[in-house]
DNA sequence: TATGAATGAGACTTCATTCAT
DNA sequence: CATGAATGAAGTCTCATTCAT
């Protein structure tokens, strides 16, 4: 990947993170990056292109940070590290970046894209199987519910105290 | 209000729940209201007005469907009428759509209007206060926040079965 | 005359002496004038109609004006007169729209209208040939041509000092 | 510049002094410059940008034909000078459309411009100091305010001789 | 006489995309 | 690989004018 290329990806995930898919043009992501604007048509062929290969790319940084949960057998330290991910994404801005596109895209393109937290919901449910839970697979369900609500919240309401409200919810879990 | 004026604002409201505020034209919702495009800016101003006026018709609804529950005294009655929001938005499609859109410009325009829920919170923290939480404040907040995860599943991923995740959740504080 | 035609014509002589034609639109000049927008059709047509109306009463206004001046026998006098025009214009706030607005269009609408001023060119060449000028009527139309300069500068330059100007200026036909 | 660019710079200087800018869409403009619409704010951002970009074309010409007047020590050579840039500016005919543009914006914006001539009547009113005038800045706006009724004339004016005015005034100054 | 809702043509502007260099 | 001039379709908005009441 050219040293251009890349910047395109970061400047176009940027503004397409802050503003979204259709209110950033091409030529404010090209000014950004410092660059031509025909060259992201060169690069990506449109401008849908350029926001599937941002997507391709942040996926495979997220199947590595799952892949640690998902690997996890003892049940109590499952649960515990997947509100560990919380930690994770806010210490990193391209991460936390990616993931308000993530849902900015959901909610304008309508593409839940459910099959990216697959593995994490059968893991959890596992988890919560081996507990005991009667419905692991509804209660598994409700966590990552609750991740969507608490993204919400963060990404959208200023001031909101996320790891506060991660904590209280956490504590449900630790009994 | 006149006629043609209700057709563009419910056209409106159809079109900007499916496909978004900058993605919906005022070419299309004219031609949806059936109705000449000038129209349009004539009564609402500009498009931005054409999205105010929405909302604002559409907050006078949920007022009056939040001051049922938070006129409840009954700390166990109250949680149960929050939970009955539910199935009162999912069986009025005009009120389905209004609430689609609040989502969907919640994200694309970043606003997150807190101060339409904060009635509704404080109603059920002080439910909780009277059911001896130890933080009410806070197990309040994670329910206004489940209603936002739910909502992000029941909009966007299809086949997400909404009536059983309540129904799961809400048992949960029954005992 | 009505009184809300009244109204119209004063609210559209100062829209069009301060905006412009083109610029002025109809609708607020119907604001203006407090009055609806299709009232202006009903009187006078349309917005052409509208702006010959006001050419028409303003120059009626200033066939009086002219009058006096070029019944006046006596050259010298004759030529007083004339300067003393400018006083008479600047004190009357009407009269000062008046004439802004036919400076506007002549240059607006390539229109220069000369037959108004044909009598009082003829009578201050007139004038000069009773003097004794060798071309009273060349001397006759550079009076009426500085005039244009002078209301140039009146109305686009502020700070203007047009007393001081037409003063110098008199002065050299006082001997 | 590209060619263009320059086309379009052609153009609307053209159809701006003839019909006003205002008047004249940008549609016009790029039919007759032989582009596309969307060409004209690539270039120039905006129709006022436009406008801007010809303008300050045009100071700079304004500037060198001025140049050779104002540095004229002579004070009769000086006024002679003065005079002639009524030919200069009459046989060019691009500048020509470039000063009849100036008067249009003039009165239709409303911006006198008049830091643009300060330097000449600064130069004149020197001349007619060394002449021994009297009051040799009255004396030098005057020559000015004459340019101004002129041009209104000689730009509006059907049938107006300029030349011949222009050398009655002008001989005036020669004894 | 008077209103104001409604229209349709056309204004300015944005933008993804193409292409010669 | 890289640029940036150029395009054309579509977008928001303005405005003179019409018409039912």
């Amino acid at each position: 990947m050219t040293d251009k290329k890349e910047k395109i990806l970061r400047a176009a995930l940027e503004l397409f993170a802050e503003e979204g898919f259709k209110s950033t043009s091409t030529n404010k992501i090209a000014k950004k990056a410092g660059v031509s604007e025909g060259l992201i048509f060169r690069h990506f062929g449109n401008k849908d292109g350029l926001l599937q290969a941002i997507i391709q790319e942040g996926e495979e940084q997220a199947k590595v940070l799952f892949a640690d949960i998902v690997m996890e057998s003892d049940p109590k330290k499952l649960i515990e590290k997947y509100f560990g991910l919380t930690d994770k994404l806010l210490d990193n801005p391209e991460m936390a970046n990616f993931w308000k596109l993530q849902y900015k895209i959901k909610w304008e393109l309508e593409i839940y894209g459910e099959h990216k937290m697959e593995p994490l919901e059968l893991a959890l449910t596992n988890a919560f199987k081996k507990l005991g839970y009667k419905k692991p697979d509804l209660e598994a369900r409700l966590l990552l519910i609750n991740m969507d609500g608490m993204a919400t919240r963060y990404y959208l309401q200023e001031g909101f105290n996320v790891k506060e409200m991660v904590e209280y919810f956490r504590n449900k879990y630790k009994q």
